[in-house]
RNA sequence: GCCGAGAUGACGGAGCGGUCAAUCGUAACAGACUGUAAAUCUGUCGCCCGUUUGGGCUACAUAGGUUCGAAUCCUAUUCUCGGCA
């Protein structure tokens, strides 16, 4: 079980200071939740991700159904002492690879729309690598082709053995270039999942229902409606939110009231810098984003001069720490040269020190921004 | 000294008479990435013009030659590597 109490509530905006107690622990919201989906934080140890100011991980049933299986882990004695993470865990349903296994792959099309597109998902579409039925979905394991069928009553299932303290319901994150018909469909079929999920519930974890409808607001409003007044333990909130003209401000102002104000909200998927203060604004309380871990191998580290691509060659020449504001164990101890020696030299250190370094970095930017709801000032 | 093999763009290394400014790696440079298919992917990469199709110039050790046409064939030179003295 959890519990969820708001503490304080800014005067300034929607943003609030929360307690959230599970079973290993409590976090103070609202807090960034950094991204281990299998079973681990790439490149780091729990102990490590502890020390970059993680309070909380989420983990993902997809990849841990098919590696190393949730057999495995309920006789591990659930994920929680196999990944060594004493503290709040979350699992994601599977319900964002029915999108990123499937129209995402299909149409090389992330979940955030940067550009206009001339693709389009209607009713008549069908993803190759994913089939969508009433009852869930077919995957295709990306890496050696094998099938699978996850389902809400399967993820649930799933989620049980692997033992987070919180599960997600199964939904699909629909495409950001699915129409709004498709969108409709689709958003049935999640509530009729939702649904299907609570009824299939046997513990105590607590499950969060999601919200979706894409872009298109009379749909969002209408699943928060629905998803809203089900008896979930919290609420998460899903998909894209369109592009130029409505923002994902005006989105989250449209679906948070539908919620109970009483219960959690999560933003799955969400979290670059520049979103998180009006993350927080609207009233989300945790969100969870690849950005730090799946940048930082990439060669980007977010800094107080801002994104820094430690992959080019001028940083060679620069013997100055990688964030000189920054007390990050990174920062006190390897200067940008070494640190762009090692991603010229192929070395997986450099992975781990920028992985370290933006984790620590953007859970101290959401711990300063928590100060200032605190002050009235956010 | 003799015999054999070879010299290709920043590097490695394809090509072995026309479709070659030259496959492919690497390096370099630029870019992308928002509930992780991702230590990944994309673009540029001789010089000069054109926004694109494109055009011009210089190039496959050096110098000659054969040919309508040569990185590709021949000759000489220089250098490298291997074997024998």
């Amino acid at each position: 079980m959890i519990d969820f109490k708001v503490i304080h509530k800014s005067k300034k905006s929607n943003a609030r200071i929360g307690i959230l107690r599970t079973p290993h622990g409590e976090i103070e919201t609202p807090s960034f939740v950094g991204v281990a989906t299998q079973a681990v934080v790439k490149t780091l140890t729990a102990k490590e991700v502890e020390e970059t100011k993680s309070q909380i991980l989420i983990s993902n049933t997809f990849h841990l159904h098919l590696k190393p299986g949730e057999d495995f882990l309920k006789k591990a004695g659930g994920i929680h002492k196999f990944m060594n993470w004493n503290k709040p865990l979350m699992t994601d349903s599977g319900g964002f690879q029915v999108f990123s296994l499937g129209f995402g792959r299909d149409h090389g099309v992330g979940k955030i729309l940067k550009e206009k597109s001339d693709l389009k998902v209607t009713t008549k579409n069908k993803p190759k690598n994913v089939k969508i039925t009433e009852d869930g979905v077919f995957f295709r394991s990306p890496k050696d082709g094998q099938k699978l069928f996850i389902g809400p009553k399967e993820s649930i299932k799933i989620q049980e053995a692997i033992g987070a303290d919180i599960m997600f319901a199964f939904d699909e994150c629909t495409s950001p270039v699915a129409d709004y018909y498709y969108t409709k469909r689709s958003l049935e079929k999640t509530h009729r999942w939702a649904q299907i999920c609570l009824d299939s519930k046997t513990t105590d974890q607590a499950l969060y229902g999601i919200v979706q409808g894409g872009k298109f607001e009379n749909l969002r409003t209408e699943s928060a409606k629905y998803i809203g007044s089900l008896p979930f333990d919290g609420f998460g909130i899903g998909g894209e939110f369109g592009d130029e003209k409505r923002t994902m401000s005006d989105m989250l102002a449209l679906t948070l009231p539908h919620l109970l104000y009483e219960k959690p909200v999560h933003l799955l998927g969400i979290g670059h810098l520049e979103d998180i203060p009006e993350i927080m604004k609207s009233g989300v309380d945790t969100f969870d984003c690849i950005v730090p871990t799946h940048y930082a191998r990439h060669g980007v580290a977010f800094t107080s001069e801002g994104r820094m691509d430690m992959r080019k060659s001028k940083y060679l020449s620069d013997p100055l720490p990688l964030d000189e504001k920054c007390p990050c164990l990174t920062c006190i101890t390897y200067k940008r040269n070494y640190i762009t020696h090692l991603f010229k030299a192929d070395e997986i250190t450099a992975l781990r020190l920028l992985t370290f370094h933006n984790l620590y970095y953007f859970n101290s930017y959401v711990e300063s921004l928590r100060e200032e709801i605190k002050k009235n000032a956010l």
